[in-house]
DNA sequence: CCATCTTTGTGCACGCGTTCACAAAGACAT
DNA sequence: ATGTCTTTGTGAACGCGTGCACAAAGATGG
């Protein structure tokens, strides 16, 4: 529907605020599945559960985006997958490198949902000799002496660090210096980059830290009458206003640090 | 139960933010690595750096944890990793079930990340009656009609979800139905709960696509001197106007999903 | 015991993100 | 054409998180 130009969105034409683009991959899933579905239009209201979210908020998302809905109808689904996908780059082919092909740069070479969205495996990389030539996900492996050459040769702006923590940061700087741009790491480490690069890390085991946390405060929440944990964990009674008279002894439980 | 035997801190008596949550497993690792190098004593400006955050921030998050810092000289680093263990719920012994043992699962199964932290893989589940006995990470493939069983046999609170998406909401339906009330999500859905029920998500895909966003928009920056992006495929116009420029009329572009 | 120096703990201000609530826009029926 | 009804787009209020800047606390040296 050529609705065309209603009129620009003009209040923020460039700046589209972080949590904003953090949500469109979210919406252009939902969207996608309905497409697939043949459906034609859909409202704010339907999306935003469909993708788990607020209507308000998603409303207010698109609104960043421009006016692309029509109001007493909703948004058309084809047009508006094309709009979202556009504005994530997902026009764009991106190859990627995945370096340390481990148990999960394995599985990550095999994630379908990479290439389903544009992001293109160009290379496998490992550090072990051994691993050279293996073909993983269809993909030889191929050794870290050539890492900077392969950059270089496929136009790799965007590198997957799934290596084991001690060399994460040796493998950042050599892909930063080949030219790459953008980095997920999956190495429980903290990277340092210079400016214009963007890092984003996902940490499975902090991920259930923040679960275990949440599961201890429900759990003691109702553990007045059951003072058994699942296992050990004697829990004395724990901080005792550690405000005001604190003393860094006396109320330190018996385990404390050697 | 809101006042009853609640003491802490006395500034915030329950409420550690969710940001400072999300934070301690940082500095936890971070505390960890300075013990393991017998270092008595850390200062926040140093543990911050070691983390990758603010020095302010960090005091604020610890001043939610209490006052366990001594001026002048700075945080007893084994008191801090025992007290930031003990509020995560690291002291207890946390057994987690894995559902799906995919590439994706086995790779969890296998990361080390979890045994060192207080975290037990209680058992491996999976629909497919072929692994079913087959060992993964040493510990033995178990067919999903058990996981009922399994759950309350081991007093499971905390499941992982490793599934393809089609499945992912009907084996989160029957962890919550046996009594798992934390889930960590892996498959590409939203996952819906009831109250109580704490879920995280992890979407590979999801950050993939946030680089591209952030990666497409520094092309676009450099783009009007350098008409070079990064591999092939690149797309006239950018981010930069992309607004109501091109007719949308007619049909909408090739972007497939998959 | 007093002075000085280091580092924590936190009050405060600011900016971002979320949510509410409603006017404007357009479809649709009469 | 006009009125009604649906749904969008957004102004405004609110709450959370972040960072600054500084006073208080305690160590250290004389």
């Amino acid at each position: 529907m050529a609705t065309g130009r209603t009129h620009r969105p003009a209040t923020r034409s460039r700046g589209i605020p972080e949590a904003t683009v953090a949500r469109l991959p979210l919406y252009l899933r939902a969207l996608t599945a309905l497409s697939e579905r043949s459906v034609p239009t859909v409202s704010s209201e339907e999306l935003a559960a469909a993708a788990g979210v607020n209507s308000a908020k998603l409303r207010k998302d698109f609104s960043y985006l421009g006016s692309y809905g029509t109001r007493g109808v909703g948004y058309d689904v084809e047009y508006l997958v094309y709009q979202i996908s556009r504005e994530l780059g997902l026009t764009q082919d991106w190859p990627v490198v995945i370096v340390g092909i481990g148990n999960l740069g394995a599985a990550l070479a095999n994630y379908g949902g990479f290439a389903s969205r544009g992001f293109r495996v160009a290379a496998l990389i490992d550090a072990d000799p051994a691993m050279a030539g293996k073909p993983v996900a269809g993909i030889p492996v191929q050794h870290a002496d050539e890492l900077e050459r392969i950059i270089q040769d496929n136009g790799v702006s965007i590198g997957v660090i799934a290596t084991p923590a001690g060399a994460a940061q040796a493998v950042c700087d050599r892909l930063v210096g080949a030219g790459v741009t953008s980095i997920l790491n999956f190495a429980p480490t903290v990277l340092t980059v210079p400016d214009g690069v963007d890092v984003r890390k996902v940490d499975l085991s902090i991920e259930l830290q923040i679960l275990a946390f949440h599961e201890q405060r429900k759990a003691g929440e109702e553990a007045h009458a059951d003072g058994a944990g699942p296992a050990a964990a004697r829990r004395t009674g724990t901080g005792s206003d550690a405000s005001a008279d604190q003393g860094p002894d006396g109320d330190v439980p018996a385990v404390m640090p050697a």
